[in-house]
DNA sequence: GTCTATAAAGCGATAGAC
DNA sequence: GTCTATCGCTTTATAGAC
């Protein structure tokens, strides 16, 4: 079904950035405004709710962008040595190589957590869950598809931190490529 | 009541704590008063240039608890594997086994790390470079050791978001057995 | 050094005309 | 659906008495 209110959803993007880069407490509506390009009435129209709701569309939007391009290719792969490639390049694109952040860490580590846990929750739990069961399917007993699944989720986190910490993106990029060939099994010799 | 806040450093650890909870932007002078005790003349007087001196105090205080805990030990220990398992067991005691927060990690994901981007970059940057010297007197090769340390230190960041995702302590302290074990080597069978 | 009072600006949010 | 005007409140920061 074709929404609505065409606009709504194309707030959505310039939403997510402006979260992304200032965080919810720092995300003024008048950094909304410009860089929208709607006004408070058009926003307040949108989004009855202010800012809360504009921060939930974007967490919706994000959550419907990993089902689509990461988990649902997690799960329903063939070979999931293939899910896990698509994995690793959908995360590659979707953080621009680390130069963006993750919307849902940077909400996660501070109290705006408590507003939206259910949502922050859900996204790390399903991610890990999905990753796990292609590890299983990969060959990993139960408790090394679970292990890994959580370093590879947290790795990610954690380059992204990094990577931003030094402005330096190719750090992002040599960490998916090891978190990578980690989900490839320990003991491979090489060919 | 022990000690009153008398000086300038007494405040400190409620401003860390206060910023770790709300990130810069959402810590509120009116927050930091009632916490600290300090009235807002009292705060002006301590520091000047008002919430960006407070939270310049804080960073340079985890510096120095850094540069005592962690960062000495791994220098200085004459076997490296015991400075890394005091690095491991001064992390979990730091963030409360992951019910707190990194200051650092949370200023380095939103526009707060423009205001301190280079006592940001230098925690992160100091914190490998040490970690990886000490791999390297444990036998990993210069590349291996460079590689794991940045792992490791990501790694302690990405275990951290997860385990506040999921207000779930344990995660952590299984993330950080399983980034100490990795800096043991990777192909070492049975004592 | 700590207090109260206050300033000036910005905040999120609302109302009502069009 | 978009605009302008405005509300009531909080923000950071300052001034000046003590």
């Amino acid at each position: 079904m074709v929404r609505k209110i065409a606009e709504r959803g194309d707030a959505i993007p310039a939403l997510a950035e402006i979260f992304r880069e200032h965080g919810f407490a720092g995300a003024s509506l008048s950094e909304i405004t410009k860089r929208t390009g709607l006004g408070k009435g058009s926003l307040y129209h949108f989004f009855p709710n202010g800012k809360e709701e504009m921060a939930q569309a974007v967490l919706d939007d994000v959550a419907g962008w990993f089902e689509t391009n990461v988990f649902m290719p997690l799960r329903e792969s063939e070979d999931p040595a293939a899910g896990i490639d698509q994995m690793f390049k959908a995360v590659i694109r979707f953080f621009h190589s680390g130069r963006r952040v993750c919307l849902v860490g940077t909400f996660a580590l501070d109290d705006t957590r408590d507003r939206f846990a259910s949502e922050i929750q859900s996204y790390f739990a399903v991610w890990t869950r999905v990753l796990a069961a292609a590890l299983k399917r990969r060959g990993f007993d139960t408790r090394a598809a679970r292990e890994t699944a959580e370093d590879v989720v947290a790795g990610i986190q954690g380059a992204l931190v990094l990577a931003r910490a030094h402005d330096d993106s190719a750090l992002f990029t040599r960490a998916m490529k090891r978190l990578h060939q980690r989900t490839k099994g320990v003991h491979r010799d090489r060919p």
